[in-house]
DNA sequence: GCCGGCCGTGACAGAACCGTGACGATTACA
DNA sequence: TGTAATCGTCACGGTTCTGTCACGGCCGGC
């Protein structure tokens, strides 16, 4: 679960900072700009996943830097929130026609904002058709999140369900533990690589007798899922 | 999934204009009248799946026209929405008793008009199309907004009807907590995610010992409908 | 056959996750 | 206008999961 990078565009630091403190909480990565020409230059640098826009900045506005956004090509897909003061509800409209995907009013709670935040990013990120895959008898299927064995259900743990995801689509290759923290575990998270190991284990164990063969051990590197051997 | 026809009726271009992006990203189709007289034909003419009404037009008023649909057989069926300028809440009563399905306050975000659109159509759906799902024994009926266990009726609460409903048409698939807040609450709403779980108990409650195991918990995901295991 | 490194395995404590009852607020209804 | 129903949130506790460790077996090289 790669967290995702929100850019925070404000002249206030006071107000960057008690956003950021709220993104991070909610373990989101955070960058920060204060005023639209390094909001845009770091947009454009870090491709965050949402961009919180000020609309009142001095220089270039918020709206202006959103509609900025919206028009180049390697930002448009960028979902945009707006800040703006109470009392300006008429800007709303004008907010939402420049591309904004949201429009929230301060002064407003750290939550709320978390809020739309995942609403507006759930969204823009349309839910991937994962196709299930199947292997001598042994079936994962993202859809309904479930493994079975020639038709019965396994139990099967979370970590040990993305373990055996990643293995199943990236079939007859060795990966290292480190690789293996990166890929199922997602970067940034300290974990001792024997941990993999362990959970190798519980893998085998639910896919028990039949299929834990798939699973191999390769001696002084990591492991690899193969139907050969 | 054939998308849907929408009705605009609003004098104001740009807001029909900004109405229509928003529902045409969305996947609807879009048809547009400038006055109460063009917008009636245009309804008889066209048939269309949901009407898109303002209050305050010159000539004949959106709430005028609501009240003249729902009083003709040939649109009777029709879910309407009542547009109205900010602060004018009193005419809420007035509009819904006209026999408008919604009622928004402008300004509103185009998210928030296709949220609220896709619940009205999704509740206001015109009997007969949409069918009754019954799964061993347990059959929710849309037409008599009713759910029996083996023909003896169930208590059951709104949200946890939605649920069910989408649960139903929806089964052997895992779904987050997320995304059922965007499905059956509609994803404007700002909600925590463990409210997901409440109203999960409060479903399950309701189906009883016979049918909760038809509910099921996806550890670490969110949850299932499903009738196996 | 001996030895060092590598890996399997069981145990464990802390964390994460989920079910559940209760509560205040709001809404619907009589 | 009062009463009931429903909603969203919270806090508590049980259960499951996770990461780590330590022990010991296994393997390969010499």
């Amino acid at each position: 679960m790669s967290s995702k990078t929100v850019l925070i565009v404000d002249d206030e630091s006071s107000i960057r900072e008690m956003i950021a403190v709220a993104l991070e909480m909610a373990d989101y990565r955070v960058l920060e700009a204060e005023n639209a020409q390094t909001g845009h230059a770091m947009a454009l640098d870090h491709k965050p996943d949402l961009v919180l826009l000020d609309w009142m900045m001095p220089g270039t506005s918020g709206i202006e830097l959103a509609r900025r956004l919206k028009r180049e090509e390697a930002t448009a897909e960028m979902p945009i929130i707006l800040l703006t003061a109470k009392g300006e509800e008429d800007n709303k409209i004008q907010g939402l026609e420049a591309g904004a995907d949201d429009y929230i009013t301060k002064p407003f709670s750290p939550r709320e904002l978390v809020a739309r935040l995942k609403a507006v990013l759930r969204r823009a990120t349309p839910a991937g058709v994962e196709e299930s895959v199947e292997v001598e008898g042994l079936k994962l299927d993202p859809a309904s999140h479930r493994v079975t064995s020639h038709g019965s259900a396994l139990e099967i743990g979370p970590t040990e369900y993305r373990l055996l995801q990643f293995f199943m689509t990236h079939q007859e290759r060795a990966y290292t533990r480190s690789q293996l923290l990166d890929q199922v575990w997602g970067g940034n998270v300290y974990v001792e690589e024997r941990t993999v190991d362990v959970h190798i284990r519980r893998l085998r164990k639910s896919l028990g007798e039949t299929h834990q063969h798939l699973v191999q051990t390769v001696r002084g590197t990591g492991y690899r899922f193969s139907t050969r051997e």
